[in-house]
DNA sequence: TTGCGATCCATTTTT
DNA sequence: TGGATCGCAA
């Protein structure tokens, strides 16, 4: 038992628990991750067994992350058969591990860009050329479609909230009235073309096997029984949806779920922090525990942290408090613009690597968005500094592998339309329309080779059906098809790609065919891929485990710490966004747990990088927001500044003197 | 209809 | 920065 010595009183309770079902409210750093792998380790101490216990967590990296950290428990050094899982992998395997009980367990998972390809497509079909429809409504009513099946909204109710949260009644109702069938005929083609096709997207793994289990009392009973504990990590992040799915295993499993209200950023996505205040009530037989201590920072940071959430109207009830202590208190610099700021981060990672002993992987650097990283990394490759990026998914969303990855999910299911529309714009004489059309004969065809004979009668290029031809043998090894695929449509790639082709592009394949080469068939990793495109970043760590610096957005870097934190580009009209202050409270207030995850990352140093004028986009930042800003009251005892008044700045870079006009005279 | 060049545009966050 | 989109010629 002398692990759980290494807890604290708090701590020990959660991971002993013995009730039906708890939700252990966590503050940042507190020991969440610890916690949910000690109930672990305390659960196969107790003799549950390994397979009987699933893992939940928000991204497949941190869940496997706690599954390995629990393994290492094990004396034998044997791994034990752990699932770790997030929601939709858990919800993909469910369903295709189960034929018998789902009907529809045969599909092809379609990723978010070929989601918004299919809902443009479907709008243009209908309301093309229509001068009294908004051309772009479609990027909306899919939004809008995915919110109000991971809330389990009304369309009215999921369209006032998304569309209409800066309207006035009046303007509320008009909207309505003159878009809610839109909408209403839009979502149904989508979801006719979707059964049509055999395609899911991310929200029907959920849906189909929430509303399946809730539905069939006998499969409940045959799934649920699977299970003895779920632990779910990150539980502020659960939407109605995942609520509904988790119903299911109220009466045969234990839940362990651990969250922080406070770190709660994915409204956007129908998360909804505020059913945690009234779990309790929603779940039957639980209870509540609560994690206060901080084991990561210093007392300041968490001081400035702490006042942060204090500003706030919603009563978060937190007051962390620092385990380790004093320490320093946060930095606050003022930056001219971007590339100063990205110059500031580096050097100052640059002399603590040389002066303060600090490797490089002390260093984090939080961004509020992806885009916001790109000076840094630019500066960070100027300087020699090794670093990693999190957030984002780079090698999926790039052209040529969605390229390839279309060949394969031809073979894989020639029904998929999407793929074909893709794959046959590569080639000559082949643009949108004649895809569309193409798309629609292949499809009906009674299999790929009668699609493949179709084509051979049309005057087309004839790599067309070679390509295919040659790859559909590799069915069951992804990792050969991909090589088949790019020996043999090498040429047309380069002239597609010109010299990026052999420049760097084609190197990308290298990576994806290791990654491919663990999947045993093509639907497997397609599905796989798509669930997890962060997959490449992650393997590419086991790769080389260099010491480096993490840049990464905050959304991303959710659960993870460093001795030294950069916060980038906080400045009055970033936090919180224009945006955000246009969309009224909810949408402010979670800009503002935002940065207090940012905040509460830091361990020793938290460096905050305020910025007045930016170059990127239309010229300088205007200052709308900069009353709501979050910082404008920040007591100064609560931070150091290492430039006073950022008059200085701008003085310095005002000139006064005379123009300076010097002709070239060499001769 | 395709395919190229020019122009404009807008930038959350992720499974 | 690149990206999507538009207009025009073939």
């Amino acid at each position: 038992m002398d692990y759980l010595s290494s807890l604290n009183q708090e701590q020990q309770r959660a991971a002993t628990f013995s009730g039906r079902h708890a939700l252990v409210i966590a503050g940042a750093g507190t020991g969440k991750t610890r916690t949910i792998i000690h109930r672990a380790v305390y659960l196969l101490s107790q003799g549950v067994r390994p397979d009987k216990i699933l893992i939940l967590s928000f991204t497949r990296k941190s869940a496997r992350e706690i599954v390995e950290r629990i393994n290492q428990f094990q004396d034998t050094g044997a791994a034990l058969n752990l699932s770790g899982q997030t929601f939709h992998s858990w919800c993909s395997h469910i369903i295709k591990n189960n034929p018998q009980v789902f009907e529809q367990h045969d599909y092809t998972l379609l990723d978010s860009e070929d989601v918004d390809s299919l809902f443009k497509l479907l709008f243009i079909q209908k309301y093309k050329n229509n001068k009294s429809i908004d051309q772009k409504l479609y990027l909306k009513i899919q939004s809008v479609y995915s919110y109000m099946i991971n809330t389990r909204k009304s369309l009215v109710d999921a369209i006032k909230i998304q569309e209409c949260s800066n309207m006035n009644e009046q303007e509320t109702e008009n909207y309505i009235k003159q878009n809610e069938n839109v909408f209403k005929e839009i979502m149904k083609d989508y979801i006719a073309y979707k059964k049509k096709n055999k395609l899911f997207d991310y929200d029907d793994l959920l849906y189909i096997t929430a509303n399946g289990l809730g539905q069939n009392e006998e499969a409940r009973k045959f799934i649920s029984s699977k299970y003895e504990h779920i632990l779910i990590d990150e539980f502020q992040d659960t939407n109605p949806l995942q609520y509904q799915l988790l119903e299911s295993f109220y009466d045969s499993c234990h839940l362990f779920c651990v969250g922080d209200d406070a770190q709660s950023i994915y409204a956007f996505r129908g998360a909804d922090f505020k059913s945690m205040h009234n779990f309790t009530k929603i779940v039957p037989d639980s209870e509540k525990l609560y994690l206060n201590i901080n084991y990561r920072s210093t007392q300041e940071i968490l001081d400035i942290s702490n006042w942060l959430l204090e500003q706030s109207e919603i009563d978060y009830n937190k007051h962390l408090k620092a385990k380790r202590g004093s320490g320093l208190k946060p930095l606050i610099e003022y930056m001219y613009d971007e590339y100063s700021e990205a110059n500031a981060v580096t050097d100052k990672i640059l002399s603590y690597f040389l002066n303060k002993n600090i490797e490089y992987s002390g260093h984090m650097v939080l961004s509020r968005t992806l885009s916001g990283l790109r000076q840094v990394e630019g500066a960070c490759i100027t300087k020699k500094i090794p670093y990693r990026i999190f957030g984002g998914s780079s090698l999926m969303k790039s052209r040529h592998i969605r390229d390839v990855v279309s060949v394969m999910r031809i073979t894989a299911n020639y029904k998929d339309s999407l793929a074909w529309h893709r794959y046959l714009q590569l080639w000559n004489k082949i643009g949108p329309v004649t895809a569309v059309n193409l798309a629609e004969l292949m499809v009906n065809a009674d299999n790929l080779g009668n699609a493949l004979e179709i084509l051979k009668t049309k005057n087309l290029d004839k790599r067309i059906c070679q390509v295919l031809e040659t790859a559909y043998p590799y069915i069951s090894s992804p990792a050969e098809m991909i090589d088949k695929i790019i020996t043999i449509m090498d040429l047309r790639f380069a002239e597609i790609y010109k010299e990026e082709w052999l420049n760097w592009r084609r190197a990308d394949f290298a990576v994806l065919e290791q990654i491919a080469s663990s999947s045993t068939s093509v639907t497997e990793f397609i599905t796989e891929y798509i669930l997890d495109p962060a997959l490449e970043s992650s393997f590419l760590d086991t790769e080389k485990e260099k010491d480096c610096v993490t840049l990464s957005t905050i959304h991303s870097a959710k659960g993870l710490e460093a001795d030294v934190c950069h916060l980038i580009n906080v400045s009055p009209y970033s936090y919180p966004s224009k945006r955000a202050v246009k969309e009224g409270l909810e949408s402010i207030e979670e800009e503002r747990r935002c940065l207090y995850v940012a905040l509460t990352r830091a361990k020793n140093e938290l460096i905050i990088y305020g910025r007045y004028f930016t170059t990127a986009g239309s010229g300088m930042a205007d200052y709308t927001g900069t009353s709501h800003y979050f910082f404008n009251n920040l007591p100064e005892n609560l931070y150091t500044i290492s430039c006073p008044n950022n008059e200085k700045i701008m003085e310095n870079n005002t000139y006064k003197g005379s123009k300076i006009s010097v002709d070239i005279d060499l001769f």
